[in-house]
DNA sequence: CGTACCGTTGAGGTGAGTCAAAGTAAGTGG
DNA sequence: CCACTTACTTTGACTCACCTCAACGGTACG
């Protein structure tokens, strides 16, 4: 009873609640301010409490797959989560990068229908699973969370940032920008400055699933970007010498 | 006080409540039950019928432009209407087409952020405004108007056709298939069978920003197809005659 | 010290963008 | 009804960004 259940012996939805790590209330929990449940008064948090399934996962296993029926949200505690979809070509793309505090599956639960990606854990996580039912008396009891959930996936940068990473019209350099300044934004806890340093969280491969393009094209504007001293790369390690010029990039 | 205000009268959000064309209560508009508003009781649908603004727009006015502050939410009644969007560099990128019993405009409005895209009229149109402070009156007092919206948000079309429309590993070739299976579900009253002809809805160039291609593509693109005797294309009619046969080119 | 994965680099082919021009349809005014 | 303008569509020629295949250097790990 001490022990987060590791996503092996739990896989699903059926996991178990868990105490040690897990904070006493989630209103007590790190991300707590940056989810939706923030909104919920003192009443409603007791009944998210006893409804949330902490999991952990290790690197690659994966929260749901596409086609899976949905079973509730998952809310990121700690680590990194991918969102990417399959195409019947083989063709893999990925449209979302999920951070702590943020939830994802909502999408097909309120659709009412499966999921349409595969969310795959990129670094050790700990997850809240909160089911389609517990969610539901939630947003009976307290109107706000529904609300909240339409703000949530009204402002979702899945498809607003789609529309920069993944335009065709766009070059792969502007992509890759684009993609490099929304990290920036992530990975930095500290105000952006002029000059940006921070450690990329993902592979090449992501990198080139996230903007729509190969992983030798990567590289390659990678370099592209170097020689003309709008960024650095040491490993997964960035250097932004002038932000602005790389914003003035991206138009 | 018996016709329907024209957009150059009464643009943007002030437009005034008109009589004739105007069903006498929402719930017996023609597009009834295809909207979210379906799903209110008799009480809320008595503010709703007070709430609308019923507007008439010729082509090529615009609903909303891209950058414009959000004041509410259009439900088009009667014509078609396209969402597209501007980049800095110019390119135009259409993202979504609104068919009758349609809302528009809601993402903006629940992101609490200004319009990302601009709404353009491709045909006479008549369209009802309901305002911000109107919507939130009928979410607050039932709850079923939020729970509708949530799937409206959900199933939004616009980023999951993106995900086949605008995909750019996807070939020209197979992405206006696509589009035009879309097509042929909103244009079809009766149930698609082997063989379907329809009207486009749109021009070339429409096409273009819906698939991510230049009007060039568009236009060697149909011929290709025709070739292969997948489609046959005379002006805006278009005759597919076997639809299995477009399917299994999508996938 | 192999095995496996990741990242980079090179060479070659091609889908699709751009520019330019001709053909076609639609709308306007005399 | 016909000249004329304007907008839309098609076609051709050229170019290029990027995909694919293939090989090689690095790094991590058992």
């Amino acid at each position: 009873m001490n022990e987060i259940k590791s996503a092996n012996e739990t896989k699903g939805a059926g996991a178990r609640n868990h105490g040690n790590a897990l904070p006493s209330s989630c209103a007590s929990c790190v991300v707590w301010e940056k989810t939706e449940w923030a909104c919920l008064n003192k009443a409603a948090d007791d009944v998210l409490k006893s409804a949330r399934r902490l999991t952990a996962y290790q690197v690659g296993e994966t929260l749901f797959h596409q086609h899976d029926p949905s079973h509730g949200v998952y809310c990121l505690m700690e680590g990194l989560v991918i969102l990417k979809q399959l195409d019947t070509f083989g063709n893999e793309t990925a449209f979302r990068l999920l951070f702590p505090g943020q939830t994802c599956g909502w999408r097909s639960l309120f659709a009412g229908q499966s999921h349409m990606a595969t969310a795959v854990v990129l670094e050790t996580s700990k997850v809240c699973f909160i089911s389609t039912a517990d969610l539901e008396i939630m947003m009976g009891a307290d109107s706000a969370l529904s609300r909240e959930f339409l703000k949530t996936l009204a402002t979702d940068p899945g498809p607003a940032d789609a529309i920069l990473l993944r335009n065709a019209f766009l070059p792969a350099r502007i992509r890759l920008a684009h993609l490099l300044l929304i990290l920036a934004g992530h990975c930095l806890n500290k105000p952006i400055e002029n000059e940006v340093r921070y450690r990329l969280p993902v592979k090449r491969k992501h990198i080139a699933a996230l903007i729509g393009t190969s992983v030798e094209t990567v590289s390659r504007t990678i370099r592209e970007l170097e020689d003309d001293s709008l960024a650095y790369f040491d490993q997964r390690n960035v250097l932004i010498p002038d932000i602005g010029k790389l914003q003035q990039e991206v138009g």
